[in-house]
DNA sequence: TTGATACTAGGAAAAGTTTCCTACCTTAGG
DNA sequence: CCTAAGGTAGGAAACTTTTCCTAGTATCAA
């Protein structure tokens, strides 16, 4: 039984990956950046729900926020590549018993994976071959 | 903006699909069965739990009851591939832009995908360039 | 038949997530 | 200086998810 130490920072939910999607793409940046594209790319939202959000994340440990202009700038506590592989690791244990080849399965067999997805599949597993020998 | 008809199957959550997993697992079973797989295999989690949780899947639709039995049998009410398939979309549009390649990228680079499953994933490829060719 | 055991059902409440109203503050333009 | 515009902060409320107490019912063994 997994016992989680009391510093880690939380995973992120679903709504506050949105936003960091918007600070990885972007990079750091203000909430009135943040929240107007979140409603041109994604949806509705008002922007103290952003604010509020983006608050929250800094509480959390998700954001760090520098404070010394007056418009705040946030930007990722966490790397991009870091928590994308949480939440991959995540994902797999939780759908896939853990198994990266069961995933691989899957998508394979799977009509919405494209032949040229699939061509560029074999060539980074060629070039990966390459690298690691 | 995309518009959810209102007869769809919603997506478990979390622990919902800790549920589903024990069905697809072992078959159709009843809670009592579901429980204690859910407490060996995962976590400490009280039968009524498990039990009210499963009722609530029956009445979104995520899961079929046979009540023909004093003790219900319960099972899946969509196929484990269909249900993974989605959930699997999803999350590939979340954090990869809907990218699979982009996700191979990172399974690839990552430390823990071990070796032997990157060759067993270089099999998979090279059967399905057969059988699609 | 009766008591112990195991099951379902119905709430209710705790916990987590999301939304946004509103108050107050700072700054820039007139 | 005054005001409008645009920030942040705090709190409340709505929803969703999760947990489990408890009551009632069926079953089974003695």
């Amino acid at each position: 039984m997994p016992s989680s130490s009391s510093s880690e920072r939380p995973e992120p939910t679903r709504s506050e990956l949105e936003i960091l999607q918007v600070l990885w793409q972007y990079g750091p940046n203000t909430v009135r950046f943040v929240n107007e594209r979140l409603n041109e790319d994604k949806r509705e939202v008002q922007y103290a729900s952003t604010l509020k959000l983006m608050q929250i994340m800094v509480e959390k440990g998700l954001l760090l926020r520098d404070e010394s202009q007056v418009k705040h700038v946030y930007s990722p506590a966490s790397e991009e590549y870091k928590t994308k592989t949480l939440l991959l690791d995540r994902f797999v244990d939780s759908l896939f018993n853990g198994s990266v080849s069961s995933l691989m399965l899957h998508l394979l067999d799977n009509k919405k994976t494209s032949q040229s997805e699939l061509d560029a599949i074999r060539e980074l597993l060629e070039k990966s071959k390459k690298d690691k020998k």
